[in-house]
DNA sequence: GCTTGACTTAGACAAAGTCTATTGTAGGAT
DNA sequence: ATCCTACAATAGACTTTGTCTAAGTCAAGC
């Protein structure tokens, strides 16, 4: 069973046939689709679910934390379910395939107070770019 | 004079009106415009140049590596002219200012080759989110 | 001062996402 | 079990950001 649905059922949510589907499609590890692939799957459990619904709900389970947004390419937002691992990304710039990656060590040390400018810092984003290897061999 | 339209006119740039106007737009520390945002300035200077041009005269500063797209918040791609200096960014999650970071140390060596998944790594670009001074007091 | 190919233009088009007014329904109250 | 009501879903118009095209304009070399 779903992971994602378990903790948000969890939460009190109002569980309706859309939201379930919604977030049975995005339950799995290195998952990022956009919301449009979410939509397109999403139809194919349950023809009349709408767009807009898509969205408001893939909104909903970013505000409670249950699913980040990541944008790797600067087309659509993508939806990661893998949100109580804090990770980074690692994107082949060619094909665009996504690999949720755990460096070591926290870049948040790296930034000295002098190039804080007074920020209070809350959030490191870090994306790794490269070619993957069936990209590398093709 | 603009360090950046030097630059460009010493690659063989064919000089316009339009471009000078963009490349005077953009020049300066801290910079981060989005297109439109360059498109109203421009227009500022000469009323009747073109969004089209604005983003073609972006784009192509860009693949001379003259200017740097990066894109802090999920909306319009904004475009950086310190691209001879290789920096990071930091952004204030409530207004959007954006400031020119350098971390120490060089986040490609955090990732071990089992987090790399045969990937060849090339870039890697770092967003540290935050609040600024201004928005913290306020 | 011509000529020519590169540059610019207006506006149509496209993709991604938001908003609104209306209709539907989950889940508690009875 | 049925009713109510606030919350959720819907269709489709709208907005924002960006791309494309066909036709007109102009910088720079001759």
């Amino acid at each position: 069973m779903s992971d994602l649905l378990e903790r948000l059922r969890g939460r009190g949510w109002r569980m309706t046939a859309q939201r379930r589907v919604v977030a049975e499609v995005l339950d799995g590890d290195h998952i990022h689709l956009t919301a449009d692939e979410v939509h397109a799957r999403a139809v194919a459990k349950l023809p009349e679910i709408s767009r807009a619904t898509v969205y408001n709900t893939l909104g909903e389970m970013v505000s409670l934390g249950e699913v980040l947004e990541v944008s790797t390419d600067r087309r659509a937002k993508r939806y990661d379910p893998n949100a109580h691992r804090p990770h980074h990304h690692l994107v082949c710039a060619r094909c665009g395939a996504i690999r949720d990656v755990h460096p070591v060590g926290d870049p948040l040390t790296d930034l000295p107070d002098s190039e804080r400018f007074g920020f209070t810092i809350s959030d490191v984003e870090v994306t790794y770019r490269g070619t993957c290897p069936t990209c590398a061999s093709a």
